[in-house]
DNA sequence: TAAATTTTTGACCAAATGGACAATTTTTCT
DNA sequence: AGAAAAATTGTCCATTTGGTCAAAAATTTA
């Protein structure tokens, strides 16, 4: 029965801490941390304030609960590109899989570009150690890729840094590409994909070598 | 003696404006819109509150005021993008003003940036009618570049769309990115136009045609 | 079922903040 | 210089908001 209860009490609490921490990702990833209210949580989230704080001890703690659960997913595919594979359908499955995220994430990648445009408080320290370590022996994997004569000449650091910009532009910046484009976001993502396929393949396409293994056009 | 005493007025008026637009542009760009406190804007400027409340009717309007007075400039490298220039050196001379405007205007980028990430309620207006249409019109010169063979085949838009991002990229998020580089700004923007320089080449020179003016490698 | 534990909430508080305003100081005009 | 206009400021206020707390309600345990 001990076992029952506890079931019981874990339950009630992952559930209202996951209700909390939903709700907290849409009211933080719209207004940021510091316009964001724990009573706009609250109505979201069908929850009274003080019962929130019931479950979290403080603003910022909700906040940066948030922030680090959603982490190691947003670093994910970076550690799925392998030194083994192919070297463009690599790159070129990077890019694919941080477009999907901009489509179905929109709000956590808001979340993250909000949070690294001012300054990044909570996440400096680990942008420079975690990210930078990780990056770092990607960056050592393309360099090995560009010696063995696999890929064009380019800078690692900053292909992901126009990988990360480029895909995350449709999420973090959409109302601006909404503003200008008329297209449903299915169309629009798949535009998108297809640009981006197309900019990589260049940038990435040694002169004289076109034995990569993508549909031809 | 009229005309002097206007001037004087106006001098001082002139002078405390700005100095109040200056200082209400550190803040608003490293804070938001809605952290930002007038408190902060008038110790960023070494006046009073209600002193600033003297010369702008409120917080929101000295931000809209910001925001509109920035907005000319910011716009200002798409209109000289020139149909009867040579296409690929056009769209570099492009990519080479955002990138220096994300060099020497990060609070700037980082203003615009929060602004549209929060949804852009002031300026959803004028994405939707002034900037779309000029870029309407830039886009419809790049088709026509392409259909006259002089470019290789891309949207649009999309170029745009990542040329805002890839150059802004280096403002918004300086902190991942220094987090990552160890290199000073100077060697940093100068990989960075490098590297854009010569994705933007591979991008858009046709397949059997490499005579644009630019310096070889 | 009754005690113990957990969860929920209404009422309240203190700090922060945008803004008002009358009084004072400074500048301009005649 | 003296009046008029403009600029500046100290003081105050109302609202918002993060957070507290004791009491009540619900749930679990024995």
């Amino acid at each position: 029965m001990n076992e029952v209860t506890e079931k019981n009490l874990s339950r009630i609490q992952r559930e209202k801490r996951g209700k909390i921490q939903k709700a907290a990702l849409e009211v933080f990833s719209e207004y940021g941390l510091r316009s964001a209210t724990l009573d706009k949580i609250a109505t979201a989230c069908g929850l009274t304030k003080p019962n929130i704080l019931y479950y979290y001890s403080s603003k910022d703690q909700i906040y940066f609960e948030v922030l680090n659960g959603l982490l190691d997913e947003w670093v994910a595919p970076l550690h799925e590109i392998s030194k083994e594979g192919e070297p463009i359908d690599e790159l070129l499955g990077y890019m694919k899989a941080k477009l999907k995220m901009s489509k179905q994430k929109p709000k956590e990648s808001k979340l993250f570009a909000n949070e690294i445009l001012h300054g990044a408080p909570l996440m400096q320290n680990i942008l420079a150690t975690s990210l930078r370590k990780t990056l770092d022996e990607k960056v050592a994997v393309i360099d090995h890729w560009v010696s063995e004569g696999k890929l064009a000449n380019v800078s690692g650091y900053h292909l992901f840094f126009s990988i990360w910009a480029m895909t995350q532009h449709y999420a973090d910046f959409d109302v601006q590409v909404k503003a200008i484009l008329d297209k449903n976001e299915d169309e629009l993502f798949q535009d998108a994909e297809e640009y981006l396929t197309n900019l990589l393949l260049r940038m990435l396409s040694l002169p004289s070598n076109q034995n990569h293994s993508t549909e031809p056009r």
